[in-house]
DNA sequence: CATATCGGTATCCTTTGGGAAACCACTATC
DNA sequence: GATAGTGGTTTCCCAAAGGATACCGATATG
């Protein structure tokens, strides 16, 4: 595994004496979780390298082709920080020639699936609602 | 509401001619509609903006606030952007001096809830999973 | 009188993200 | 002999993202 680099960069909260009294979604609520989990995330890359190893193992060529548009050099790099944080594994097969490498995503990668499932429905969704407003009304009055 | 921006770029599944035989994940999968939501969300502010909302409508300064660390400029930016994808709505009230200028998360933002939830989640159970490595070993094991 | 608040805008600047292309040694295939 | 594929690295470069600071006119507050 190489060398370590971020792990979490919104520490507000845990700072010994609170600069200001907390506000209301501050510390209580969600900013610092997703704070957290977009620093980890955030990107163009990283969340279609994962949709592209849920279906299985792929080699490297093999996922640059699957995660359409990117380049040798920014799938290189996205994997790296990847394997930092424990979302996937890099496996080495030393004995064919050339080296076959394999990455394959980690168990606690697919601890993100909720998250890409929620982007997946977001997503498609918005692109209907894009193409025919009107259409996701429905939804929208769900929730609202 | 300001003049349009983008709305979707990753239209490469819409292409008259594909240029190669679509992937298993491309086309098929959640690749596309993950992108798509990146495309509206990325970047380091907009979802915690939109934390910050769902509590209720806030005014400019009193939002800055709540988003501990963006800057008037960065903040003016994102809400002008959320605004334009339907996601927030701005209200000025005029009668008052000086005018108070009122962001409130859209029906369509709300539809964005489960992203953020999931998102909420993960992050937090990721702090976890980094302090004390192991305490989220379980969480694994059911997703592995 | 001085200071703060309101909702921003304008300007300048640095950092980062990210793309293009070349290149590597080796093998298999045409 | 040329070409393609394998898994990347290196270099150069540009554009976008984002931060810092100053400023606006009005009003309220000390």
């Amino acid at each position: 595994m190489p060398e370590g680099t971020t792990l979490i960069s919104s520490d507000l909260c845990a700072m010994p004496f609170p600069v200001h009294p907390p506000t209301h979604a501050e510390c209580t609520g969600a900013m610092r979780s997703v704070r957290d989990a977009l620093d980890l995330l955030g990107g163009k890359w990283k969340l279609p390298i994962i949709v592209g190893l849920s279906n299985g193992p792929q080699r490297f060529k093999q996922l640059q082709r699957e995660v359409v548009g990117i380049t040798a050099k920014m799938l290189s790099k996205e994997l790296k920080e990847l394997e930092i944080n424990g979302l996937l594994t890099r496996h080495v097969q030393a004995d064919t020639v050339p080296v076959a490498v394999t990455y394959t995503l980690a168990s606690y990668g697919k601890t993100l699936f909720p998250v890409i499932e929620a982007l997946h429905q977001w997503g498609q969704q918005h692109r209907t609602h894009i193409m025919h407003p009107g259409a996701a009304a429905m939804l929208e009055e769900a929730a609202g």
